[in-house]
DNA sequence: AACAAGAATGTTATTTTGTAACATTCTTGT
DNA sequence: ACAAGAATGTTACAAAATAACATTCTTGTT
């Protein structure tokens, strides 16, 4: 299970700068592996959503690259949303409709999501049986799976504790 | 399994005028149950939600409506389809916009979607199995699910073979 | 039957999310 | 330097969803 957002309040605003570091490193050299480019709109897009707490919305990102002297029309944050989800750097969550940083870039990667109702927090976990049963389940009706968008909501344990309550947005 | 959508060609248009009819009475005799108002809006667009024969988006749905008299302004359709995914009627697919009869309103239901990349059908399941591991994969994270998303997308049988290339839009 | 209260719907306007289409600029290999 | 393709700029628009307030419809009660 990958902790992907924090778990303090935002007066202890955690600087999770290793993962993200280590993210971009990741980034830098699957793209080169592949030959494609990490552009700055791109490299900086990829920074900014590791940098959010919880999953970022297009405009958003898109006001946050405005800021900072990018071009500021839809197309630019779009294209380097789709860049970045081809490349396996960062899922949607389409029940949010906001992007998150991919923790296992490297590694095939199916996006399976814990959604805090309460925080937004979100945490990503790989688990492969249940990738396994569902190809299974798929294949029984003769279904040849190809993508799974799987994210559940609910209570993390600092939300059920009220740990969080008011101060986590 | 329950095959929601027909695997027919355009041609031989399947109708599934029974699966329908129960739906409609599912709906009736719950909403009978819990004191709460099948109007002719909310009836008709469960429906048409039905005769659809894939995921019916918000729009497409106020267009059939508006043809029928009904109000053709989006608060219309949103608070019905907010009745009746409220209801646990309809389920809502995420990774489309667009909604669909549930097959199981009687039951607690967790709308367990295989979506054809090609013809765009939706199959729905009831896995119980996978339901129970996602429970208690969230509990070893102290994390207590409230709702599931679980959208698989690939090719059916059909797609694969070919059999609805072209015939099934 | 009249009436009050709450549910449902009507209406207008706006917000949020995402694309289409075409022009320009940048990068890379020759 | 230069051609070709990749990436970005620009303008306009489409699609999905909600806010806020007015009106009408139901239903239970007098």
């Amino acid at each position: 299970m990958t902790e992907h957002s924090n778990d303090h309040t935002s007066q202890s605003e955690h600087n999770h700068s290793h993962c993200i570091e280590q993210a971009l490193e990741t980034a830098e050299s699957l793209c080169a592996e592949h030959g494609q480019r990490l552009t700055k709109v791109r490299r900086r897009a990829l920074e900014l959503i590791w940098q959010s707490h919880r999953p970022l919305g297009a405009y958003q990102l898109l006001a946050k690259l405005a800021e900072e002297g990018f071009n500021s029309a839809p197309p630019t944050v779009y294209r380097a949303l789709e860049f970045l989800l081809s490349a396996g750097l960062i899922h949607k969550v389409e029940s949010m409709n906001a992007y998150l940083g991919c923790a296992h870039a490297d590694k095939p990667h199916k996006g399976y999501f814990l959604i805090c109702d309460e925080c937004q927090n979100v945490m990503e976990f790989d688990y492969q049986d249940i990738h396994k049963i569902l190809i299974d389940k798929a294949a029984t009706q003769g279904f040849q799976l190809r993508s799974e968008t799987i994210e559940l909501t609910g209570l993390c344990s600092s939300c059920q504790n009220g740990d969080d309550e008011g101060g986590c947005k």
